[in-house]
DNA sequence: AAGCATAAGTTCAACCAATCAACAAATCTC
DNA sequence: GAGATTTGTTGATTGGTTGAACTTATGCTT
């Protein structure tokens, strides 16, 4: 029998698309991909790679490399380098690596006490990074967004003179986004605000694509590196929820409603839940539920996490065993999204990333007891690398990457 | 701004992908593309479709839809129909329509009780069933799989009968499967059994691609329809699982563990599992325990779901007592999967498909209680539309599935 | 019945991107 | 300095899609 034709219905990878969706390929598609296979490859090598690189990990030819690259390198996303001498024999190799200069991204962040902007360059590097402090509830939503597209010009204007085209800004909000509207952010009191409107009034911002998401969905996406490609990203706020990244992409569901794991149940008979449900995790593990169980309930803190953290470093007995019993359904429920999914690494972020040195423990325990494949492949669990930033700076990197997925849209001409 | 540019930030489809995986795109990745793209259209119109309407649906021209045909009908994919007259003018079209002779597939199925053969045609309908009662436990792998080889074999020689060739096998086994090895099936008592070089010391499949995959994940494609392509499919047997079908495919985690329900937590502080966790959902809604919960433990029951659904119509009411705990424990885990996947179907499959009248209204409310979005959304949840033949009919489908995906691989020379 | 309009399908030159093979360039080795 | 070796480029060739013209087959109109 032969091996390859097995291989044809044994292949579980997902099935072979040229081009997204029901759409034909063309002449152009073919350019289209290779280019991008060719920038990803520069995107990804940890040191400068040359065209004959290219050609043999791809397997292009090495003609077609060079007509690639003369490509990307005309269209301002990559750049030669010169690299060191090897003591090999024949004509030495020529660098390539993504042009800084090139399109980067904006990133934009509004919440509740502040207003965030983060500009990366081509190679994800943090060009510019500003936070504006202040309370956005008391404000109405034209006036914050305002501000927002004024800092986020301010930022646009600081990259340009560090050398830095933005080729898009992407924005993080705290709620349900929909189609370039915020329907619903519980925390800002704000309802059906179009956002895209507004912030596009603003002449500097006009001028670039613009893309909203969830707050939580970008955090995650910040969280991506090329070591840790697929986790969940769990971010405890006012509520909890989890970003799912399988290999670098965010799982929406299919209305991107996906990663409510606030609302999973951790107890069927627990306490009623503002939901409407008994015992969602949201009640044992959500920020109200920590500061009351520690008796900090009311007081409005400014940065509930590090205030805990603070107040746990004293050894507060009531916030200790309010940690262990959020970490203990934490964890029992990160179990099951990991025994579902087959995910093995979980990134505590939000509040739960300065809380993280009371909560890994028993979050590790929980895990370790109760993922069924946990002693063949243990699971391990993070502290997010990136503070309340995350969210602006995984936005403004969704831009590049959605320029090195699609170099032929952002070839300037 | 231009809506367009913007669409690229916003689009939150996977990237676009000419091949699979990091391989370069040439000529012929064009041509291969089209050709899916246009056998596709064939495979999921309602009615024969035309050259033209191919044209027009892709957006190709018609010059290549009508090459693109043309290679599918010399390769024995395609076959033209006539069309019924329309009132029109015109030139008639000619109908194209999946090649009935075409290739189709097995599915064979070994389980504890029974072995089972489908052969499905190109179009997916059933053209061979057979099943081969006989406890398989008391044989050796060897000895099971030359059997199953022979009704395999008999199979596909009643398909010739019937002017169906077959493309290539595909295996379900009630167990851990990994590259061609069963590593685990508890059930038959089974350990590393290498199925594929067993199987094919059979002379007739020798010649054939072969697939080997779990049963429960056969048995969720089997359900895949073309209203109903993401869904969670629950199969109740000796253990619970889950087969996680998005888009119509299915979703196997990192390493092919995911679905793994039986084992997420219902109550932290329950009963012990033979997992070594407390208060998993297999301690409440397994098969054992419900018939624990009923008085029928340790009595050898041929098919405990058709068994327990008798005594549940005559109204035993320790049963009815233990399958609506149990349909309250799966609900309470089920509305978890949904909150984290938004995903908005379920599916009952193995001994809950028979038992589903008195699952469906606990089940029911459980997710229209717990599920966050149920009532913008209300989930559904119905019964497997296959019996416990689905996972051969599963397996055999995803055979076709492999052709329509990629026809240039199955085309006769 | 003839002529016209209309739609389906085919043919063919043109185009475009990748390939292949030969070549030029830049280095190392002996 | 000659030969070996590797990188990068050039130009003819191949293969697949396109676009426009053409053929075919029908309905509608007069």
């Amino acid at each position: 029998m032969s091996r390859l034709v097995s291989d044809a219905l044994q292949d579980t990878r997902t099935a072979r698309r040229l081009v997204a969706g029901g759409r034909p390929a063309r002449q152009q598609s073919l350019r289209d991909h290779n280019l991008g296979l060719a920038l990803r490859l520069v995107a990804e090598a940890p040191t400068p790679v040359s065209r004959a690189q290219i050609a043999s990990t791809t397997g292009l030819t090495r003609a077609t490399a060079s007509t690639l690259v003369e490509t990307l390198l005309a269209g301002g996303l990559v750049r030669e380098v010169p690299l060191p001498p090897t003591a090999r024999s024949g004509r030495p190799a020529v660098g390539l690596v993504l042009a800084p200069g090139g399109p980067g991204g904006l990133g934009l962040e509004v919440n509740v006490d502040y207003i965030a902007a983060t500009v990366v360059d081509l190679t994800g590097a943090v060009v510019v990074h500003e936070v504006h402090a202040g309370d956005q509830r008391v404000l109405t939503p034209a006036a914050a967004l305002r501000t927002t597209a004024a800092v986020g010009a301010a930022a646009l204007a600081a990259a340009q003179r560090k050398g830095v085209r933005v080729a898009g800004t992407a924005v993080a909000l705290p709620g349900l986004v929909h189609d370039g509207r915020l329907l619903l952010a519980p925390n800002l009191g704000w309802q059906d605000v179009d956002v895209r409107r507004l912030l596009t009034r603003n002449r500097r911002l006009t001028a670039l694509p613009l893309a909203l998401d969830n707050e939580a969905n970008y955090a995650a996406l910040g969280e991506v590196s090329p070591t840790a490609r697929t986790f969940v990203h769990v971010s405890g706020e006012i509520g909890i929820g989890a970003g799912i990244v399988l290999d670098g992409e965010l799982y929406r569901g299919s209305r991107g409603w996906s990663g409510e794991i606030g609302h999973v149940t951790v107890v069927p008979s627990g306490p009623a839940c503002h939901c409407g449900a008994t015992g969602c995790l949201e009640v044992y593990a959500g920020q109200e539920a920590i500061l009351r169980a520690a008796g900090l309930a009311g007081q409005s803190v400014g940065a509930p996490g590090a205030a805990l953290a603070e107040r746990a470093t004293l050894g507060d007995p009531a916030l200790l065993a309010a940690l262990d019993a959020a970490a203990g359904a934490l964890g029992t429920v990160l179990a099951g999204v990991l025994n579902v999914l087959d995910i093995s690494t979980v990134v505590l972020g939000g509040i739960y990333a300065p809380l993280a040195p009371w909560l890994l423990p028993t979050v590790g325990h929980e895990l370790s007891r109760r993922v069924l494949w946990s002693s063949w492949e243990p699971p391990s669990v993070r502290t997010a690398a990136h503070g309340p930033e995350a969210a602006a700076l995984g936005a403004a990197r969704s831009v590049v990457a959605a320029v090195v997925s699609e170099p032929e849209r952002w070839l300037v001409t």
